[in-house]
DNA sequence: ATGTCACCTGGTAGGTGA
C-alpha cells in the first residue's frame, strides 16, 4: 500500500502535474493508494473531483480561497471524514482526515486513519502568525492523541513547515532559529512524535541531504539549497509494516513545479498479530 | 553576486503569503 503527501502550490496550476505523477505511479506497477495534497488554493466549487474521478480516484476535499486548502484522494472511498482539529476554532482549511480499508490486509482489518495537513507557515518567529502556529501545533497534538487512542493504525502526513534537526537543513548555521527551524517548532514537533510516532523519512537510509522543500528565488533547487518539512509520521502499529519512504524529486523537475516535492511511504501488512511468521 | 511563484484587488502595478 502506497500512500503519499504532496503540497502542490495551487492545484489550479499543479492539476496535470498530480494527474501526471499519479499516472506514472500506476504505470509502475505500483500506484498510489493515497495522497494528501496541501495548498489547494481554490474553493471547494472549484475542485477538480472529475479529473481524479476519471484516473480512479475517490476525492474529499476542503477548499479555501486564495490560501490552504487540503484534499484527500484515495483508491478506495474514505470514510468517517473529519476536516480541521475538532475544538480548535479556525477560518483556515489545513487539515483533512478519514479512514481508508488497509490495502493487502486480511477482510475486516482495521482500516487506516489518514491525517493529511497544511501546518501554518509562522512567518517569523515573534509573529502573530507564529504564535498562531504554537496554538495550532498544540490543539493538533491534543487531538492527534485521541485519534491515536480511537485509530492505532494511523499515519500523520502533509507539510509540517518544520525541520527536526540540522540533517533537515541545507544551511544550519545560518538558517538556526529562522523560520521551520526554531527550538519551539521542534519541541511541537518531537511532542507530536512522543505521542507514539515515528518519523517513516528515519526508519530507512537517506541520501545525505535530503530534502522536500527549495525555494524557487536564488535556484534553490538547482544548488539543492532545500528543507526537509514534509513528513510522513506513522503509528507504532504500522511501524513495522513500513517498507519504504522515499522523497520524489521527479516533479520538481517539471516546466513550473511547485516548490514541494511528493514523500511517498510503503507499507505492507505482515501476519496478524498472534499468527504463526 | 544575482536569481520566485501564485493569487488578490483593481487595474494596466502593487501587495501578500510562502
Amino acid at each position: 500500500m502506497k500512500l503519499a503527501t504532496w503540497n502542490v502550490n495551487s492545484l489550479g496550476v499543479r492539476l496535470p502535474q498530480v494527474l501526471d505523477w499519479l499516472a506514472a505511479q500506476q504505470a509502475s506497477g505500483a500506484p498510489v493508494d493515497v495522497l494528501a495534497l496541501q495548498e489547494l488554493k481554490l474553493t471547494d466549487d472549484k475542485f477538480p473531483a472529475d479529473a481524479f474521478e476519471s484516473i480512479g480516484y475517490h476525492a474529499q476535499w476542503f477548499g479555501q480561497k486564495t490560501y490552504n486548502g487540503v484534499a484527500l484522494l484515495s483508491r478506495t472511498p474514505a470514510s468517517d471524514i473529519i476536516k480541521n482539529i475538532p475544538g480548535f476554532d479556525d477560518d483556515m482549511s489545513r487539515v483533512i482526515t478519514g479512514t481508508v480499508a488497509l490495502a493487502g490486509a486480511l477482510a475486516g482489518a482495521p482500516g487506516v486513519r489518514v491525517i493529511g495537513a497544511y501546518f501554518p507557515n509562522g512567518q517569523e518567529p515573534g509573529s502573530d502568525k507564529f504564535e498562531y502556529k504554537m496554538e495550532w501545533l498544540t490543539a493538533l497534538r491534543r487531538w492527534v492523541k485521541d485519534e491515536l487512542a480511537a485509530y492505532p493504525n494511523l499515519v500523520l502526513m502533509g507539510d509540517y513547515n518544520i525541520t527536526f534537526d540540522e540533517d533537515d537543513v541545507w544551511d544550519p548555521v545560518n538558517l538556526e532559529g529562522t523560520i521551520h527551524c526554531t527550538e519551539e517548532e521542534r519541541y511541537h514537533l518531537r511532542a507530536l512524535i512522543a505521542l507514539g510516532l515515528t518519523d517513516s523519512h528515519r526508519l530507512f537510509p537517506q541520501p545525505p541531504k535530503s530534502y522536500s522543500w527549495w525555494d524557487y528565488r536564488d535556484a534553490g533547487f538547482r544548488r539543492n539549497r532545500g528543507l526537509r518539512i514534509d513528513h510522513i509520521l506513522v503509528s507504532n502499529a504500522l511501524k513495522r509494516q513500513v517498507t519504504a519512504c522515499t522523497i520524489d524529486k521527479t516533479p520538481r523537475k517539471n516546466e513550473r513545479p511547485s516548490d514541494h516535492a511528493p514523500v511517498v511511504v510503503e507499507i505492507t501488512p505482515g501476519p496478524a498479530p498472534g499468527s504463526c511468521e
